[in-house]
DNA sequence: ATCATTGTATTAAGCAAATGATACAACGAG
DNA sequence: CTCGTTGTATCATTTGCTTAATACAATGAT
């Protein structure tokens, strides 16, 4: 697996994106432990020391916890990453008719716009 | 009007969507004149060298052009102002796709979902 | 001719992000 | 006990963004 980063937005909170799908989408499960801050680092080819900030900012929302000198663990509460799923949902459908609207689409035409778009 | 900016995002990308947004709206229509960098500036409350530099990433995409000790003009080239106006709802469609692809939403699913979003 | 305005260029400074190189304490396995 | 792995902290360095303060040539208006 490659992964791509934007120049224009910091990396660490591009990781951060990759590790909520992640979360989201069942790559880590609920309990679940996690690779260490080191393999991460690896797995994303970035320094140890940005992965850990991205790390240190899911577990400030919560999402994972450390056990110290053992490793860090998905959440074990369930309604915390169906609430994050929720969010992320809404922030995209929310984001896409902000953008339609500047260029003067509302709600039903752009909608209609999608039908017309390849996946 | 007060402009926000994303601490996470360099201004002068910022400002071009600003912009971007201007030509395709039609807050500045085809051939005409633009306020003056130093005005530009005054009004995104941002340094004039950082308002020159999106304005020159603009001009380089032909979007603008410059008229030395005059001004610059949007361009008088209708098709590129329709191009960008497409190329931006392109873009914003697909990224709401891939966006719920990511969480395991298909295009039917992530079309039917947008119905129970407010604008 | 003079002056204000235009775009443009330069220099210095500050700041945050990112990397690289270390170091240390704590725990588990051998 | 010893060793490797864990998270965590620190330091110096580089790079790019942003601001500030100027400066200059060219044009139009007065």
């Amino acid at each position: 697996m490659d992964f791509t980063f934007d120049n224009n937005i910091p990396i660490y909170i591009q990781l951060l994106e990759y590790l909520k799908i992640y979360l989201i989408s069942g790559v880590f499960k609920c309990g679940e432990k996690l690779p260490s801050v080191r393999d991460f680092a690896n797995t994303f080819k970035v320094n140890p020391n940005t992965m850990q900030k991205a790390l240190a900012e899911l577990e400030s929302m919560n999402l994972i916890y450390t056990e110290r000198t053992n490793g860090k663990y998905v959440t074990k509460d369930e309604k915390l990453i169906e609430k994050l799923k929720d969010e992320y949902a809404i922030t995209l459908a929310k984001s896409y008719f902000q953008g339609m609207k500047r260029i003067g689409l509302g709600k039903a035409d752009s909608i209609k716009y999608l039908e017309g778009i390849n996946e």
